[in-house]
DNA sequence: CTAATTGCAAAAGCTTTGCAGCGCA
DNA sequence: TGCGCTGCAAAGCTTTTGCAATTAG
């Protein structure tokens, strides 16, 4: 059985094609940052057979598993990505497209900082910092 | 002439009813961050004949202006805010839909700095904490 | 007067939902 | 076999656009 396999079913999700595929491509997407039409097209044109109903719906799902990361970027639109276990932010180039990951423990701390000072208990926070990488400038 | 119509002017942009009573609500709105939607309603309900294509045309003019900002919260949802001197950003309670403003130089600086070792140029960042205020725990 | 602006309606994107049929356990 | 899952199509939302009529300067 592969690994994609055990993690629906650790998750108590039926083993089906479209979850196997959706999951392989996410856990193989070199930017691993995708769009539900994204993931869609990628599917369609590696020959799968899924619509674009059951994509949001497998997402949607890998999310409330827990699997999952949304991110809302500008434009409204969203954009999944495997949940690694180390916590990160978005550096995202306004040209390319590239998206960068990373850590930062000061703005960590001092958002826990911040949240205390006006009395409120932290749940979640989204930050994205847009920019131009040096190829786009 | 009313402070309104001078903001206006200096923009570059017509006095027109639907662009001062849209101002002047941005501007008089006790939590003043408000959806289109929120302020085509608004206009509505105080007896305004606007269209909410106005409204949605008004505003993206107004930023493109400087005049006020635009947020994308969760939820694939643009917020508009009058633009203030001070840069800021959000702290979001999920229970009450209260928004608290902040500005924490320690994280705009570490923000520069992760663009920088990036090879990134700053252009805009979006940083939103989610929490609960004292009222909703 | 004349170009900018508006309201309406229609369209465009992204996402969700209803439903009948298919498929995993 | 039974319930969950899927695909399709249709609907829902937010936002944008085309167009003829209106209006500010």
């Amino acid at each position: 059985m592969t690994n994609s396999n055990q993690e629906l079913k650790k998750a108590g999700l039926k083993v089906t094609l479209p979850r196997v595929r959706i999951l392989e491509l996410l856990e193989s997407s070199p930017d691993h940052h995708m769009s539900a039409d994204d993931v869609y097209r990628a599917l369609l044109e590696q020959g799968e057979d899924v619509g674009l109903a059951t994509v949001y719906r497998v997402l949607t799902q890998f999310e409330s598993a827990g699997m999952v990361e949304r991110n809302t970027f500008e434009n409204n639109v969203s954009v999944f990505e495997i949940a690694s276990d180390t916590h990160h932010d978005h550096l995202v180039c306004q040209g390319c497209g590239t998206v960068v990951e990373f850590h930062n423990q000061a703005i960590e701390t001092e958002q826990q900082r911040v949240a205390e000072t006006n009395g409120f208990v932290l749940t979640d926070h989204a930050l994205i910092l847009y920019g131009l990488c040096s190829d786009c400038r």
